[in-house]
DNA sequence: GTTATTGCAAAATCTTTGCAGGGTG
DNA sequence: CACCCTGCAAAGATTTTGCAATAAC
């Protein structure tokens, strides 16, 4: 990630810890510096392993407490795709650009940029809520799959 | 449900099982009935008991297994809200009809409509995908919450 | 010094799997 | 009558929890 942003979030990151009067663990940064590097989705499993690999480990437990933090201060963003694959997060900011594509026979994930789509539902009013962010995922079968589903017909 | 819809999508069921060569099972049925009979979203849970309510019991292991054959002919849909709810599955012709708006604080869930939003999203065209179904969550904070966090800040 | 946070191990939850018996086509 | 499907129990995967030691403020 771009070594601004990532500044801009660390802090950001920062100010939610003081605001909420939480400590400012070398943990915790330790797993925000690992989330940043990661480009694209990823999931527990995966920081874990690659916070090892870097000779910072950090038990589950904390990465299950940062990870939430994380999530409630809008840093990254949660998603379940579906299929048995475990949940993925995120960065808020690369989330926010795009809306995901899913195969529901492979469950390979593209993800689509629609300015116009994105706007027409950030400006969506709505009474009694305050919305945060979306999530906008399109079900349905990709290229190789379909070809494979054809082919099967043929036989 | 309507007990006409209900048959058509009986009838769906029916005709998905013999295109795929499976066998139609009273269990199959069992829990497609039970489906049909709950409005609104349902988890693995609700439905096992329901089902043993209704002195029908089905394994899990069958349970996973018909629901995952009802998601592939897509009659129902999964949801993963998010937080620490287990998975939620939901109507297809139901779930078309809306979109869902998710308090990030409580886990609250409402539904809202928006024909426009919906067309404009169903209506976009995409190079090498089928597109089968889709999903939009708006998470944010519901006024409830909004109205506790104003008051922590008073305080 | 007080108290939040960490890490470990165990528990809890949800889902999948192996295998024997039974029912569908 | 072949073999798909069911049910049970056990295993797997992921996430949560209790508790003692540690570190932030």
């Amino acid at each position: 990630m771009d070594t601004d942003i990532q500044m801009q979030m660390r802090n950001l990151f920062t100010e939610y810890l003081l605001e909420k009067e939480l400590r400012k663990t070398a943990e915790r940064y330790a797993v925000f510096d690992c989330v940043c590097s990661i480009s694209g989705h990823f999931d527990m499993e995966m920081l874990y392993q690659k916070l090892d690999s870097e000779k910072f480990h950090v038990s589950r437990t904390t990465l299950y407490n940062t990870i939430e933090l994380l999530v409630n201060a809008r840093l990254i963003v949660r998603h379940q795709f579906g299929g048995s694959q475990s949940v993925q997060y995120e960065l808020a900011n690369e989330a926010k650009m795009h809306y995901h594509q899913i195969c529901t026979r492979c469950g390979c994930i593209r993800e689509l940029k629609d300015d116009n789509l994105m706007e027409m539902i950030r400006s969506k009013k709505v009474t009694k809520f305050t919305p945060e962010f979306y999530s906008l995922y399109i079900y349905g079968v990709c290229s190789k799959c379909k070809f494979k589903i054809q082919q099967k017909i043929i036989k």
